[in-house]
DNA sequence: ACCTGAACACCGTTCAAGT
DNA sequence: ACCTGAACACCGTTCAAGT
């Protein structure tokens, strides 16, 4: 819990009218922090914060606001509406994606790029999901795009192999965190239950379904990098073979 | 818009209390039905009904139950809240998903479900994004995944090999969604923007980022059908090899 | 330009009551 | 058991006003 204090200064000139304002808070703790000054970048910084701690449910924007020691309604000056907020978290958090230097093989770098993306999916797990949902589009979100665009060209990609390999990762990228983080394999999740609230007992379920019944604590019990490697050698091998068989190696 | 009346005819006995009900939804546009009895089915029946004409965003518990004439809280007897509601209404449409025969190969078997979910998420475009959030769990929502698994066994896939595999497609199957549906190659999804509120002009864009610039408009070109095709092939080509080169060919 | 509190039109869910 | 309306504690966003 924070309280803030706002001190104005307003000096009127004959040119227009100037203000200085001092804003502090005070947080309960002991710090003493001078507030930052609001901007896309502070208040998105701040959403993001809100939804690592408590997940995107918890994120509303009075509570950010009084996170950030200010009204609602301020938050309205930089951002359109809250998608455009989650938006705006979500640019944030593919800035974070690392970008493979231009000296790499196209493999090695999209298997840099893979793990990077997975890695702040696996940093920011109540966030994650927001990545599915809204597109890189700033410079610095579309910096690990754009370097592995470089990359695929530079070892004999055209435009079209490149789009079409750049998706087939994007869709496994995107898929590995609803597998990993949505809890997909989970032993929750494993639980047969029928359409009605009661819920079915252990020995008719295995007899319905017995194979899901065998198979569905392998899935909770894997180990979830492995399997992002496995998944992901297959189709970076795809895309060699591919191209070999096209004439034209990489 | 409809308006409901509910006629009670509550008669008692010494052995009780029955209650008769007939309860009608008249229609404005005419069709005069006699409104089912409530039940989590035709609860979630309705509700993926509104999602598929309006949008997640617009079903509320409210607006559900003027659809099904009667009022919000008499849902909360079929559903505990509105997330196991959306997890009712997934349950609804995985049970969607084809069941492949037991004599496929398990590549036509792995192809006849991948593509089948993919044609229900198509036939569900508003309803789609819930299959990434809510694994199936009911025996009929199952009947796929059982089936999918019965294949692989039959094939000489193990327990191990078959939890891999499906791993991988399900990251694919659930990632194409995203990609497919969730318009991420868009047009409004590619238009590079800054993180203030001005729009880069498109030849600064160019400059920053030329790759993206250049392959953008190609990603957003795509047949999507072709290229779910393409990856699918690429993955269950790498299941065989992989499966050979353990010594156990399939 | 930036920030404010009050107000509006909604939410999901609890509750006590009804049949 | 099933359904109800009223109430509670929230929402996102509009608005008119303030500096």
């Amino acid at each position: 819990m924070t309280c803030s204090l706002t001190v104005s200064i307003c000096s009127r000139t004959a040119y227009g009218t100037t203000y200085i304002v001092i804003r502090t808070v005070y947080a309960v703790k002991g710090e003493v922090d001078m507030a930052e000054k609001l901007s896309q970048r502070t208040i998105a910084e701040a959403a993001l914060a809100v939804i690592d701690a408590e997940g995107e449910d918890a994120l509303s924007m009075r509570k950010l606001a009084q996170t950030l020691g200010s009204s609602a309604m301020s938050i309205y000056t930089y951002f359109p509406d809250k998608q455009a907020l989650l938006d705006g978290v979500t640019q944030l958090l593919l800035a974070e994606v690392a970008t493979p230097t231009d000296e790499l093989h196209w493999r090695d770098a999209m298997r840099f790029i893979m793990r990077s993306v997975r890695d702040v999916a696996l940093r920011h797990p109540r966030a994650a999901t927001l990545i599915r949902r809204f597109p890189p589009h700033t410079p610095d979100a579309l910096a690990f795009v754009e370097a592995g665009f470089r990359c695929f060209r530079r070892a004999g990609f055209d435009a079209l192999s490149t789009a079409r390999c750049y998706r087939a990762l994007a869709a496994y990228s995107l898929g590995t965190i609803d597998v990993e983080l949505g809890g997909y394999f989970g032993a929750e999740a494993r639980r047969i239950t029928p359409p009605a609230r009661e819920s079915i007992d252990e020995l008719s379920a295995a007899r319905l379904l017995p194979l899901v019944t065998e198979i569905g604590p392998t899935l909770n019990g894997q180990d979830d990098t492995a399997e992002f490697e496995y998944g992901l050698e297959l189709l970076l091998d795809g895309f060699a073979d591919a191209m070999s068989r096209a004439g034209r190696p990489v």
